[in-house]
This record gives C-alpha cells, sequence and structure tokens, in this order.
DNA sequence: CTTTGACCTTTGTGTTACACACAGGTTTTA
DNA sequence: TAAAACCTGTGTGTAACACAAAGGTCAAAG
C-alpha cells in the first residue's frame, strides 16, 4: 500500500506517515518503476507500535532506540521499563509546574477584580502585572 | 550599561536579554563608536516587567503585544486580562492531558511488574507496549 | 606599548513533531 | 484524453532560548 492507505488505515495524517520515514521508524520499500513508497501489513502493525508508545509519552528518538533494538531480534522491554520510569517523574514535575502557573494565574485575576487599569506613565506599565513578585527563590 | 550587567542585574543570561532584542522586547541605544548596545534603569524596569509577565504564562509575542500598547500610551491592562483569561483554560487542559498521560504510564509501569520481556518475533515488537490500547474514542 | 583575558558583535545551528506550501511527475477516473 | 487525485523531494515555520564560531573591543597587567 502507499502513504496514504497506510495513514488512513493507521488513522494519521499522511504527512505523519512521512515524517516516521525521515525519522527512520518506518523503511518502506520503493516502487522500482515510479519511486513511491511501498508499505506492508507488517509496516501498519509497527505504525499501530509507533501509536501506543507515543501514546505512553515515549519521543520519535526514543522509539527509534526501541525499534532498533527490536530489529536486533534483542527485547527492547527492559530499555522500555527504564525509559518510562526515568519520564514519568519528569513529567509529574512539568504538572506541578503548569499547576503553580495556573494557580498564579487565577490569583491575578481574582486580585485584579478590584483593581483599575493604569495608563503607562513611564514607571509603570500595567500594574496588575507589576503587583505580582519577580522571583521567590 | 551594557548586555552581561542587564543580564546580571535582572538574573536572566546574556542570551535571553539577546533574544528580547532580537525579538523587539528591548530596544536599546548603540554606542555610536563600537555598536555595543546601551541599556538604561528603564530597561532593567521593563526586563523585570517581562520577566513577571512570562511567569504569568505569557509569551513572547504577546508581552512584545503589550509593550507595543503600553508603548502607544495606552494602558494595556484590559488585554492583559482577556489574554490571561484566555490562556488559563488551556493550561488547563494541558495539565489533564498531562495527567492521563501520567496515568497512563504509572498503570503500565503497575501491569509490567507481571509481565515477562518477550523476544520480538515478527509479529510483537515489545508485548508490554503492545498490550497497551491503540485508542479509546 | 603590548599582551591577555573578558566582553562585545552578527550569524547560523539545534531543539520537538509534525504541518503546510511548492513545483513537478504519476496514476486513476470520468 | 484531460482533469482529479496522489505521489515525490525540498524548504519553511513553530517557542524560547542555548551554544558555537569568527572576529572586533576594551581594561588592566607586564
Amino acid at each position: 500500500m502507499k502513504v496514504s492507505e497506510l495513514a488512513r488505515r493507521a488513522g494519521v495524517t499522511a504527512e505523519t506517515v512521512r515524517h516516521y520515514v525521515r525519522e527512520n521508524l518506518l523503511t518502506p520499500e520503493r516502487h522500482p518503476h515510479n519511486g513511491y513508497q511501498l508499505f506492508t501489513t507488517h509496516d501498519l502493525e509497527r505504525l499501530g507500535f509507533i501509536q501506543r508508545a507515543r501514546k505512553l509519552g515515549f519521543s520519535v528518538a526514543e522509539i527509534r532506540e526501541i525499534l532498533a533494538q527490536a530489529d536486533k531480534g534483542d527485547s527492547p522491554c527492559p530499555l522500555v521499563r527504564d525509559m518510562l520510569a526515568a519520564r514519568l517523574p519528569q513529567i509529574r514535575a512539568r504538572i506541578a509546574e503548569l499547576e503553580a502557573l495556573a494557580s498564579r494565574m487565577e490569583t491575578a485575576l481574582a486580585s485584579w477584580q478590584n483593581m483599575p487599569d493604569g495608563t503607562p506613565d513611564g514607571h509603570s506599565l500595567c500594574r496588575l502585572i507589576e503587583s505580582f513578585p519577580e522571583e521567590t527563590p
């Protein structure tokens, strides 16, 4: 099958498929006459695997590693466990950052209810923003 | 003052200062002899403003808008309120996404405790990942 | 006066995972 | 047979800087 059909069957865009080919996650044969990329049902399964891995938070580079390991005939499972275990705390940290940000935003919006708008005067650009602490290390 | 001193005083890197100059958030005078960028204490205040706005989740592009409005003499406060109110739900949505991701990761790690590693066999690359649903629309 | 080290300049590259546009060849269909 | 639909490669854009290279400038030390 060609790019579009693989994409449609997997539920992704053709651009995504081309991207994975560029990144060597998929290595289709080429039709000798016209140079079109030819995918097999094996590639469809492989793309399904990529989608699952993406949903678990793996980056394209990580998936390339995992696939390379599997293509060598080795089990990528230990690698997969390690990668996931390493990424999870990063995700948690990112969530905490965003929650802190959301809190700052809400606090700001709430406290701005009662504040008047000001005209910039050379010292103050916007008292709303300036009413906030720059750093609390 | 020159780039490094402004950066040091504001607690950012010189690269960040140069970046803001490139993005027109800061427009320093140039020393006529050597072309060095010359910043004033006004720029230091402006950089402080930028830092606060960044901590509230504003993008550089948004801050440029806010500053442009203020530089025109108009109060940017209503704009600031709108932008913040518009961004907050996006942040909340992003948090929800990341939490769902973290949950998937934790579920995966937990259920993988009891699963054996497998050797790739042409149909299965890594049963750990393949044990996960591809889509739940 | 000259060296040296610290600082300045511009320019280009890399990061992430695609999306999109363009120009031109191919295949399918009406 | 001509248009519609699809293919190809290449280049650009996204966010906010970080970093390196090549070369000019400056203040203090020898």
